[in-house]
DNA sequence: CTACTTTTAGTACCTGGTATTAATAGTAAG
DNA sequence: CTTACTATTAATACCAGGTACTAAAAGTAG
């Protein structure tokens, strides 16, 4: 990609996205890639404040050691600010880069909808399933970096039927709503 | 926890537990938790087996950027297998460990959800934004292992509104149905 | 030609190790 | 008590991938 050698201020900007790209690179391999030498990478590097590989090792490794935590692990995605059991609760969730349309900058809904669902479950104090979502409607686009509080409400039970109410707020503006019916399984199947 | 120092096999057990909690840990930390010398910690990790810190931290970060490009990279959940512009898709998900319910081994509702709204996104050949969702229904519940086929279908288009079914399968039992609305950006706004 | 930026080179030093050799401490058996 | 053996600790040379700093060389514009 970077087949001659680059003015100044193009290779630190390709030498950026190279490592965002690809962190596990060492200066030398860098050297390497846009024909310099290693000084010439190092002294790049510390004008655009990188760190070194080692510490981008780690960083990548921390950033994901609790990312996985909060994608994959807990049982509810967001963090939980309030909840009543079998009433109602809010989580606040923040926008982060990996959860965005690269060119668009707004967030898939499939994270918006992932925080209503896992507050939808979690106010529901018992061995639940999700038998049916209705009437979700995305109202406005939601940004990288943006706060999302979400608000669960469960307004009906008819016996081991719930319905629960998630709107999810975005500056105070509603940017998600959907109506969760689970069921619990608490005492037969 | 480990106040008194302890016999050879029983530090070491405990070494790996420890580690395997907390990889980021150096020899010299170690030799003070476990009240030895770094040499003992060094000989310990060598009968072991356990590489370094820095390698442990490198196989952490690269283990998990491999992840995070499976679960927030890609712009579909999934495995695409068919895709007709402007008609119709279909795509495949693996439920794997890290989509379940620990207890009771049941992939969440947002991972169908996820597969399937991307599902969505794609087969529509613009820039296009999800403004609703309706009459989602979980029929059968996921679990751990199984083969989700997700079909998409373009029924309406009104303008530059778009109407897509999505229907998923797992061993040709349908488990998940939903109508999401999309918006495309193309022109105008 | 001069002034200034950019690049490269060189050196001392750092962390967190590996690899190896050797000394020391602890303990059980004869 | 001495011997034998294991476990622990110490010491030393070396390595990768750097930081921090100084200085020389090359490139470029006025």
């Amino acid at each position: 990609m970077a087949r001659l050698t680059l003015p100044k201020k193009a290779r630190q900007k390709a030498l950026l996205e190279r490592l965002k790209a690809d962190p596990f690179l060492t200066d030398e391999e860098l050297s390497d890639i846009f024909h310099v030498s290693v000084q010439t990478i190092r002294l790049d590097r510390l004008e655009l404040g990188i760190p070194e590989l080692r510490e981008r090792i780690k960083s990548v490794a921390e950033r994901n050691y609790e990312k996985i935590r909060a994608i994959g692990g807990p049982e509810i995605v967001g963090e939980l600010i309030e909840l009543e059991l079998g009433k109602s609760g809010i989580s606040m969730l923040t926008a982060t880069e990996d959860m965005v349309f690269q060119k668009t900058k707004i967030v898939r809904g499939q994270y918006i909808y992932a925080q209503a669902e896992s507050l939808a479950i979690a106010v529901i104090d018992a061995k639940v399933a999700l038998i049916g979502v209705a009437n979700i409607k995305y109202k406005i686009p939601v940004y990288l970096g943006d706060k999302l509080v979400a608000k669960a409400e469960v307004v009906r039970r008819r016996g081991n039927k719930y319905f629960v109410w998630v709107k999810t707020k975005v500056n105070y503006q509603e940017a998600f709503r959907g109506k969760f019916i689970l069921v619990s399984m608490d005492d037969g199947q």
